[in-house]
DNA sequence: GCCGTATGGGAAAGCGCTTTCCGATACGGT
DNA sequence: ACCGTATCGGAAAGCGCTTTCCCATACGGC
């Protein structure tokens, strides 16, 4: 078992009976090149002892690793999730693993993350989700972040525009304005949005572009109730909505929830109100989770290319750093389903 | 920028004006004990100069990490990364990272990947998913198993019982056939299965499960049609199924996928075919996947508890290493939805 | 007052690699 | 035939830590 301890670089130099140097150039092909007689014997002494490299020893000595972080608030929550297989996709074409990090959304958790991967020296941090709860918090992570650019790093951001790093900037507000002209166009006039946290961003955005479309397309503004940023927090929001608008007569006929998870909540509610979702009340969501796309009432959302989001986050990080901050933009696509229906 | 390099632990000692032994002590606190004025010294020093450990020297020094691998059929599968979720929670409470590896099913990149955990030196594996598909690549992966397990290495396996490592069984079978018994409970008598490919062994399992039941409960045995496990492969095979039911009148009542994924394709494909999932057709799926707990109709599925089975695994590998291989039970819970509404 | 024994600091030996630098050999040109 | 220049192997110097081993000091017991 632990008998033998694992064959060394030295072991194999001494098997082939060459320097160590010579074997460390015949593994790794450097620039140098080595006889190919001689090389043949490494690989083969290699072989014979059953060698693995140890990439802590590699990484000390050449000052880099193959390893990317990604922080991502939950990686069961279908959104992150895709976006986190773009990215290992993406990571895996270049060789490179990739350290994930469940921030649960606690600030304490991803500071102490995020000082792991800068110790672990990781070559790239993606940061996506949890996004900016308190300025202070905030600053706290830039700070971080910072000295680990300052120590060589790279780091992005997804759709996190206050952190001073490259970032992939989800258009959140022109989707859910193209949302709200298409509602308003299928002939729907009240509409009430189920909104996250106030000091979300993704949530604040989504809920101004909406606003925003709505008045111009209807002059009138969106109520709204906000709640978790959940599936739970929807069918709460969308609880208190319905009760609101029969206790006070001012009903709607469209609800927008900010994101899938939270539509899907508010879906529930309405089942149990024993509200028809589409014919009686239409509901909208934001993402287009791959799960839901199946649903019945079909969900009419806001397509964001999640994968693609994680690619594009790796290859930022991953391309030429360069003196100013860059942006990526990534547009959403309003895809109208069974929610929705035409007013009659 | 780059212009000052990271602090050492020696520029650390120097300002400290201590050794480099004495520092590193006071700053891990080891068994050796540190007067406390030194070691104030010692951690002001360290937080002037914003020193930060290099865990790959550590790594080296103590000849172990702080990092435990997952490899992972799909991480954007809500299967995949609701375990990964309760894995990296449990992770999180023990200090370790998680390396994502996301396999995508195919085998060389799940041996790329076993490599390269093996050269990180990872504390541990955790397999899950990309269940055995054929007996040789199983074979290879049991021997690159075994030579990380020979390396002082820890591994543990979700639900792939034919590797030679710690793993967290899933009863698949008494699951499916739980269900089928239910099912059969509800007056369903001509039942489908939709399959997985026939090498994929939870796919086979839950298959065998429900035909056992099926076969106790009501003396038939139920055709099947397999293909992909996937949410596109379940549309196909439904598609497939109900062509095949028209055209020599074969026609079930009852279908039962063998995952949530696979389920909802055979929804879409019904809403496709005019089918009104529920009274005219039950369907069935098996996992339970958060997302679509709220759709409607509500499918009927067998619950499993993945975040748990995600922190089993991590406990079990991280437990008491011993001779014999352990096993560590989980079971799925029927529960019933719209979807099989009882027959009239 | 002396010796044996904690106690805690420091020097130095690794951990397993990469890479620089040096030296030996071979080769081409004149 | 001689010199300058490639070419390629090897010795050795790190990379940044941990930990062993040694040593100086302080302390208690008789």
């Amino acid at each position: 078992m632990a008998g033998e301890r694992a064959a060394t670089l030295s072991d194999v130099a001494r098997e082939a009976g060459v320097s160590l140097a010579t074997a460390s150039r015949a593994l790794n092909g450097s620039d140098r090149v080595v006889r190919p007689e001689l090389q043949e014997r490494v690989l083969a002494a290699a072989d014979k002892l059953g060698y693995t490299p140890n990439a802590n020893a590699q990484a000390m000595a050449r000052g880099s690793t193959e390893t990317v972080g990604l922080l991502v608030k939950d990686i069961s929550d279908p959104y992150f999730s895709t976006i986190a297989g773009g990215l290992a996709d993406e990571a895996e074409k270049h060789g490179l693993l990739v350290m994930l990090c469940n921030t649960g959304g606690q600030p304490e958790r991803e500071q102490k993350f995020l000082a792991a991967l800068r110790r672990q020296r990781s070559r790239a941090i993606v940061l996506s989700g949890s996004d900016t709860a308190g300025v202070r918090h905030t600053s706290e992570v830039a700070d971080l972040l910072t000295s680990y650019l300052e120590g060589g790093g790279r780091a992005a951001a997804i759709s996190q525009p206050r952190l001073p790093v490259d970032t992939v900037v989800i258009d959140n507000h022109g989707g859910a304005k193209a949302l709200a002209e298409r509602l308003a166009g299928l002939g729907y006039r009240r509409a009430a949005v189920l909104t996250g946290p106030a000091d979300l961003l993704v949530s604040a955005e989504r809920h101004a572009g909406f606003a925003e479309g709505w008045l111009e397309a209807t002059g009138s503004t969106p109520t709204y109730v906000s709640d978790e940023f959940s599936r739970d927090g929807g069918r709460r929001a969308m609880t208190r909505l319905l009760e609101n608008g029969r206790n006070n007569g001012s009903e709607v006929d469209c609800v927008f929830a900010v994101n899938d998870l939270m539509a899907l909540g508010a879906l529930a509610a309405c089942r149990q109100a024993g509200i028809e979702v589409g014919p009686e009340l239409a509901v909208a969501g934001f993402d287009d989770i791959a799960t839901l796309r199946d649903v019945t009432p079909g969900l009419t959302t806001v397509r964001l290319p999640l994968a693609d989001i994680g690619r594009l986050a790796l290859e930022l990080v991953l391309g030429e750093p360069s003196a100013e901050l860059r942006k990526r933009s990534v547009h959403g696509e309003v895809v109208l389903r069974e929610s929705t229906p035409p007013r009659s």
